[in-house]
Parts: structure tokens; C-alpha cells; sequence
DNA sequence: ATAGTATTTAACCAATGGGTTAAATAAATA
DNA sequence: TATTTATTTAACCCATTGGTTAAATACTAT
């Protein structure tokens, strides 16, 4: 379950990908996330459902609460991802493709 | 209009993303797009305009047939793509989450 | 035991998204 | 000029999404 259109799919939602980036600071508590991004404990435990099931982020119990529920990022399909970007950016790589760029800047393109 | 979220949102469906892989060996015209795509042609016009309108994309008129219209990607929003997950890729390049993920490695994960 | 806290699940609702078919545009061709 | 051809736009429909509030779960604290 985390192939390039899962982990598009949850990131496509601005409050998911918010989400990703307070994780980048470290795990973080579902009601620490709610709160940054002030938004209800029922809709942030949907997005970190959906960003759960789609492989992004793992859940754990708190050591300290466990009540409480902690959440992290995977590195995988930041990993995939990031391999299928490259593929992309090979386009421009491409000398055939910076020729023609060349060819329209002088268009006014970019 | 090119900023991540929009990048993402545009990104997120699968047939777009295809159409971007499509577009990785060249422009490509709307007619062609939706063939290989097995989509009918209002279909795909409007993934394109969604494509377009996100600033993933840009269209022109076939030089040979002005009522073909011919995509070809843009460079900016890919880039800006990959400056994010190279932040996000951070993470795990952090000492201490890389000292983290080690712990955890022995408990099974990845 | 009782009450409080952290979070999820359920039920519901309005908005969005993606497909379809039919019509509109606009250019090439006969 | 009349007819195809390439594509978009419009109108419509159904499924999905993301939010809300209320209830359920499960643990902590008094």
C-alpha cells in the first residue's frame, strides 16, 4: 500500500502535507498535530488515518500515555517518490529537451 | 498559481500522473494523451486543464494542425517538488533519526 | 470506583471530483 | 461552401472527500 498514487493521493491535502512537515521535526502527538494545525481531534484523525493506510507515517502507543497516540514518518515512499521526481527531471536533463528550452526562452518562456 | 499544494493536488490523480509520464518523452497531443490513456477526449481535456490551470503544463497549437493542441511540461513545479521532499529527505538523514530508525530496525521495522 | 483525558469511530452533510453525452469552436479538407 | 476532424465547454450524475457533532474506547488520575 505505498505506491506513487497512495502517496500522491495523501498528499494532496494541504492539512496531510502540513502534516508531514511538523513530522520533520520529529514524531509528534495526534493532539499536538490537531492543534498546530487547529483543527478538530476527529478531522486530524482522519488525515493521519488516511496518511496511515496510504504507508506515509507510522502510529505508535505513547511510552509515557498510552493514551496518547505518536506518530512518525516512513521513509519509503518519500524515498519512491523522490526516484520518480528524478525520472521526471530527466526531461530537462535531456539535451534534446535543453535545446528546444534554449529555443523557447527566447520566446519569453521559462 | 505553481505553488506545492496545487503541484500535489494536480498530481494526485492517477491519470495525471500518467499523462505526466507520457509528457516525460516529448509534447504530446490532447487526442494522443487521451488514446494512450483509454479516456475519452472531454475526459482528458479536463485533466489537462487541471494539468494547466496548476501550472504543470503548457499548451500550444501543432505548428502542422492548428486545431490539434500540443502539451508539453513545465520545469518550475517539478523542481519546487523536489526541493520539498529534499527537506523532508532530511529528516532521515538527521543523526539522531538515524539513530532512532537503528533502534528500531532491531524491532522489526524500516 | 469515579471522573477526566486522548483519541478514534459513527452518522451525517455540503462541496468537490471525475466520468458521461451533447453541443460549441475552430481549423483542415473535399 | 459543406463536411470532417481535434478539442473544449456545458450540463448532468454519482462517488468520494473533508468537515461537524455525538458516542465509544481506553487509559490516567483522584
Amino acid at each position: 500500500m505505498a505506491n506513487l498514487d497512495n502517496t500522491l493521493a495523501a498528499l494532496a491535502d494541504p492539512t496531510r502535507r502540513r502534516v508531514v512537515d511538523l513530522l520533520r521535526d520529529g514524531p509528534r502527538r495526534a493532539g499536538e498535530l490537531a492543534a498546530a494545525s487547529r483543527m478538530s481531534a476527529p478531522a486530524m484523525s482522519r488525515h493521519l488515518r488516511v496518511l496511515r493506510t496510504r504507508g506515509l507515517i507510522e502510529e505508535e502507543r505513547a511510552p509515557d500515555d498510552a493514551r496518547a497516540r505518536v506518530y512518525r514518518l516512513r521513509h519509503k515512499p518519500f524515498r519512491d517518490l523522490g526516484v520518480w521526481l528524478d525520472e521526471v527531471e530527466a526531461f530537462w536533463a535531456d539535451q534534446l529537451s535543453a535545446f528546444k528550452k534554449h529555443a523557447e526562452s527566447k520566446r519569453g518562456r521559462r
